[in-house]
DNA sequence: TTGTAAGCGTTATCAC
DNA sequence: GTGATAACGCTTACAA
């Protein structure tokens, strides 16, 4: 109660302990040496004065915030929550803050959080990059001093430490499974905008690899390589996106699900739009497996809960998080070796959604 | 390239453009005057020398920082996520930063972050408070003059303002909604701690009101509140409680659904409880909602895709984000006016999980 | 419009 | 072990 005009700074406590201000710095502080007795006056006077420490102040002179700056599209998907939980555990442990920023994967927005995280002086950026165009302030980040991790999104320009996941190999997984249980028309919901879907259609299906940031790019690249493989055509009938939403994906579904010889089987590129075609699935009274056989991607809390229960490529979300916080946290501590990119592993969870192709569909 | 040794300082910037510091400052922050051909030179000069202005050494004399602190249990929880979109949606809109700490429902970890994120000056804090018991640390903000704001729990010791739900109309709807379709076995499943399930089994009944931060006990009391209106008697076996986690949900189920005489009505207190009692009930071969009903609680992105789709109680979780970060930001803007608790309404969603009690079960 | 100089609250460098 | 004192990089009177 006592203290209400502006908080008690070190001067204010030091006299009122009859100590200089260097003593008491290093009494509440914890630094250089104190006796016993005067660390009590101080810390005392402290109690007594409700002294607070100033971070900032302390920041100015030390250059260092033990703050880490994450920049990700939306923290309300599950997928980058996961990743955020594993960042902050590893942060929290090691004694750092995070300041978070969501992008909605705009170039722009993530920009302008860059710059306003690097000016907040935060020790290092973990950051999921919205876009692999517009790269220049990541560049510029990194070689600027400030520590900066790719979050699972590569950028080739970007001298940094990266942790992504094998998108490529887990889509070709999932679609080789399906080609395996003699499955020839397997539809693929993607999400992804107009541009990369043309790319799909155009001879040759090159485009996908420069768009390949995009992590369902990858998984959409892994499929056609599957299809290759297993001597299917790649039809453009069969590779719909209307957006990433749960709502885009019933609707994806309805299209491919009315085509005149509608697959037997759906690959989904996310969480979400498993979620959308199950439930487009139900409600067109669509069974599954025994109609239409269903893979998602992200191993989701429902999938072991809906009916039939969903198989996955199952990707390990946290560890992404984990794994990129403690590469940011060596460079932090001064590491200079050259970059390291981490791929991690997927794994193919088989549940009930997938059946072989029947006789006659 | 040119920018190794630290960076650039605003005394830099002035001394290559050829004017005073001041006048650099003005410049690069945009206030006071300056001429625009002077601001054209330091801005050519910040350029050159690739300056990044320091937050910190402007917080130190502002006395302001444009963060926000926020304190919550566990970013995963979707419900939190969602209410974190909120709240750091309508903050960046009016230029603050975020930062996050989780605590897992440690009392012992939100007091320390609470310590640090008021050392770090942020401009007001957001706080799910984990416990009601300790809370003296949040008194201690709130009377330093630190603007606070509670987020989905309220403590009455603490003079602030909050944004909760009414948890207890909330899971009397639900339970009424039971009663009304003639079930009378309708069991509960909370997930809170043994302490909690051991005052339900009491006489009297009062030990729950104590707990009443936690808003499962708050829906726990509410369902109670049903049952008694509607003459039917609160068996402690029908309430169980094996944990939060979906797994705990699973064991409650099986428990639920062992009994001599099973429940013909479950409420679930939470969206992964709902998930785990879905999950038992399909892995035992019992019907939704033909042998029993099943209603949860927050509205997940997946309940609208499951067999049955579920009913259940809806809470504005992203507004409830939004409008306690709104409060934040009248505090902090200077608003004193005595503290306002907001309790947003949660709604029914009738779906398809839940049917009239059957004659014979 | 521009410049001078006094802080903001710490830590760090020296002496003693 | 303790005490002056100079940074840290910026904003802000106050003067010119």
């Amino acid at each position: 109660m006592e203290e209400r005009k502006g908080s008690a700074t070190i001067p204010d406590v030091a006299r009122l302990a009859g100590v200089s201000t260097a003593t008491a710095a290093r009494a509440l502080g914890n630094y250089g040496s104190v006796s016993a007795s005067t660390r009590a006056k101080v810390e005392a006077a402290a109690a007594e004065l409700g002294y607070r420490a100033n971070s900032l102040a302390r920041s100015m002179v030390t250059g260092t915030t033990n703050t880490l700056g994450v920049v990700l599209s939306d923290i309300e998907n599950p997928f980058f929550s996961r990743v955020l939980r594993g960042i902050s555990d590893v942060a929290h442990e090691a004694g750092f803050e995070v300041v978070l920023v969501n992008t909605d994967e705009s170039s722009e927005t993530e920009r302008s959080a860059v710059r306003v995280l690097t000016e907040k002086r935060v020790d290092g950026l973990l950051v999921c990059p919205a876009d692999a165009g517009s790269t220049a302030h990541l560049v510029s980040v990194s070689d600027s001093g400030v520590p900066l991790v790719l979050v699972d999104r590569r950028i080739k320009d970007v001298r940094a430490d990266s942790v992504v996941v094998d998108n490529r190999a887990a889509g070709r997984a999932a679609t080789e499974m399906l080609a395996a249980l003699g499955h020839r028309r397997i539809g693929l919901i993607t999400g992804m905008d107009g541009e990369l879907g043309e790319a799909f259609a155009a001879p040759g299906l090159k485009g996908i690899e420069r768009a390949m940031i995009n992590t369902t790019a990858g998984r959409a690249a892994g499929y056609r390589d599957a299809l290759q493989d297993a001597g299917i055509d790649v039809s453009a009938d069969y590779v719909v996106s209307e957006g990433f939403r749960r709502e885009d994906a019933v609707r994806a579904t309805q299209r491919l699900l009315s085509l005149r010889r509608p697959p037997t089987a759906i690959l989904a590129l996310d969480s979400l739009l498993a979620l959308g075609a199950l439930q487009a699935m139900r409600e067109m009274g669509v069974r599954c497996p025994d109609d239409v056989s269903l893979v998602g991607f992200d191993d989701a809390d429902w999938t072991e809960a809906v009916t039939p229960p969903l198989t996955v490529v199952a990707q390990p979300v946290q560890r992404i998080g984990a794994e990129a916080c403690r590469l940011l946290l060596e460079r932090i501590e001064g590491s200079t070796r050259p970059p390291v990119h981490r791929v991690l592993r997927t794994e193919l969870v088989e549940r009930g959604s997938v059946a072989p192709v029947r006789r006659r569909s």
